[in-house]
DNA sequence: TTGTTAGTTCGCAAATATATGAACTATGAA
DNA sequence: TTCATAGTTCATATATTTGCGAACTAACAA
């Protein structure tokens, strides 16, 4: 397995972090573990797009799935996951407090 | 602002991690500050490309520039920037140990 | 069975992102 | 001025992601 490879494999971990409901996802699951009916009370939307987003998260390894009876449980794989998202929260906040242009 | 436009700054400064040129960047850049010149020696590629990858990191506020004679200077604008991305590395190496499925 | 609930998958249009050569700009040197 | 170097911007083709309704599946209940 070579660089590139691995920046690929990185980046597409990464990924996972850049879509705005994803990120609702990530801080609405936090520590707990959520069915997917809770969490789609929680943020709304179509069911499918959110099922999308969920199983793109688990596929990525963000996410670990487990079905109980007619429920599907989600939670986050490592709370590194969360914490690497806090992080870039902060970065967010430090650059909108420097007033650097931040969107986009 | 609500919760909404948060997370859609938020998801898209995370995009600025969701590909393996700009993570090959962050990772080459760490804590030195390196002009265009010797990143793209380092990188490779065509040259727009790089400069596209950079300044679209810079309009993010992810990387920050600077500009000397004929040269463009670039760094990182926040450690908090390596830190996470570091901490998505583990995730990516943690996946990998666990035979999970991390491609795609 | 038949029905119901919870969630996933399909199909495909619309939106975004990426790649890359060519043209362009800015700075400094001869 | 004229040239060279360092980097950016433009144009545009291609690829990837997203959104979302409709159809589908799995599990359980009556």
């Amino acid at each position: 397995m070579d660089n590139k490879e691995i920046y690929i494999l990185h980046a597409n971990i990464c990924k996972a972090l850049g879509h705005a409901t994803r990120i609702e996802i990530i801080d609405t699951i936090q520590d707990n573990e959520m069915s997917f009916g809770q969490i789609l009370e929680k943020i709304g939307g179509p069911k499918s797009s959110l099922s999308q987003h969920l199983s793109s998260m688990a596929t990525k390894g963000i996410l670990t799935q487990r079905k109980e009876g007619l429920n599907v449980y989600y939670k986050l794989s490592s709370e590194k996951v969360a914490i690497a998202c806090r992080i870039m929260r902060e970065v967010l906040i430090e650059n909108i407090k420097k007033h650097q242009r931040f969107i986009n």
